[in-house]
DNA sequence: CGGCGGCTTGATCGGTCTCAAGTACGGTGG
DNA sequence: CCACCGTACTTGAGACCGATCAAGCCGCCG
């Protein structure tokens, strides 16, 4: 057992991080990806691009989103450090993404991780557990499209405040603009609603960008 | 078992995918597979229940979706004929799945496809191709969301149109009601929205579960 | 200090929901 | 074959929520 790592023939781990090691996906694309740094705002794929790539979220945050013929924006998902994003099939992207903020993208090339995955069934398992883990996100946000605007937001904040270190206090890498596209709703009804959370002692808004959850709604 | 470890190299990366009907997938699902009938609006399996099978739509229709603790409801997709679903990931179901019609449904058990994954890459390949086809189908149903009524019924029966025989003939098999809850809006909402279509002359409707599409407004 | 991008706030409009009847279809039994 | 009944679908009138349009405000950075 000790002795499981050192069976494999690399070397040196560039990213310690604990417990992870063993897992022979993420020591693969720490050994075959390579990391940019993109500038807020900036593309980091376009739809209907070839997909070569498979990404990982160092640090900052991304969002993947798809724009109608008229102009209409519809965001798909925020990802976060440790998110791996861009796992579509088929040779082309269907959505964009861009970072939200300035960050730190590891990039994977898609056929390495596929020849691995050939000699591997771990990292293919890895590989599928990923997309099947992407799917019950999708499924899940689809969810927020009946309810009302408050629900929506509410239920956003909650998302985030799961996937963040601290349950109760947010940090929102995102302008107005994405959530609401990311909820279907304006920029003023996510305004408006923040504002009302805000008055009915539900959250406190110090900053734009910074949110604490007074009472949860949902279980915390 | 102990010997799975060992397979990691022994195979080698070869992905001979010439026709449909040396596909290792579908001969293996046919291989462990037993079908079941389901009479129209019968549960084929339940949300938390779980997820022993993956399924696959012999004949019929169905729906597969999800319950607000307050009474609304959310479908997520309808599955046709040759459609698989119930791929999702984690031990239980995240959906619940109904026969739309009388249908009938081929039930492969969980863990066998798995191990039949565990020794051939190309059926673990198909695994990971069929979820991702699933999200990317998801990801394109979330746009619907930011549109109009109007936009969102055409888009709906032009999915339908897509995935049937004829492209513009369409035999609907579920109800108003369905069509509504996976559009998000009203039955009323749907039906004077079919009206409207009807009217313009887009769209014909003999029978209640019959549709001719008159001028495509998507390219055909 | 001035300008700009992002955020907030207000007034009004319109699309969709809601509630409430009315109608067609499909099955069942006489 | 027809009368009946329940379910699904259609149609109408009014209310409401969120979108739209239009200012105004704040924070940031030169």
């Amino acid at each position: 057992m000790p002795h499981l790592k050192r069976r494999r023939r690399d070397r040196k781990i560039t990213w310690p991080t604990p417990g992870v090691d063993s897992n022979p996906f993420q020591s693969a694309i720490k050994l075959i990806g390579f990391s940019i740094p993109f500038l807020k705002n900036v593309e980091i794929y376009a739809e209907s691009e070839p997909a070569d790539y498979v990404y990982k979220v160092i640090g900052g945050a991304v969002r993947c989103y798809k724009i109608l013929n008229d102009g209409r924006r519809q965001i798909n998902a925020f990802y976060l450090p440790g998110d791996i994003f861009g796992l579509e099939i088929g040779g082309v992207h269907a959505f964009s993404a861009e970072a939200v903020v300035d960050s730190k993208i590891l990039l994977i090339k898609r056929n390495s991780l596929i020849e691995i995955a050939a000699r591997d069934n771990r990292v293919a398992r890895e590989l599928w557990t990923l997309t099947a883990a992407e799917l019950q996100r999708m499924q899940q946000h689809a969810v927020v499209f009946i309810m009302s605007a408050q629900e929506r937001v509410v239920s956003f904040l909650v998302e985030i405040a799961k996937r963040g270190a601290t349950a109760s206090e947010i940090e929102l890498p995102m302008r107005r603009a994405d959530i609401a596209d990311y909820l279907g709703l304006t920029i003023e009804t996510v305004c408006r609603t923040l504002k009302q959370l805000e008055k009915s002692a539900a959250i406190e808004l110090p900053t734009f960008h910074h949110v604490v959850l007074r009472k949860c709604a949902a279980p915390c």
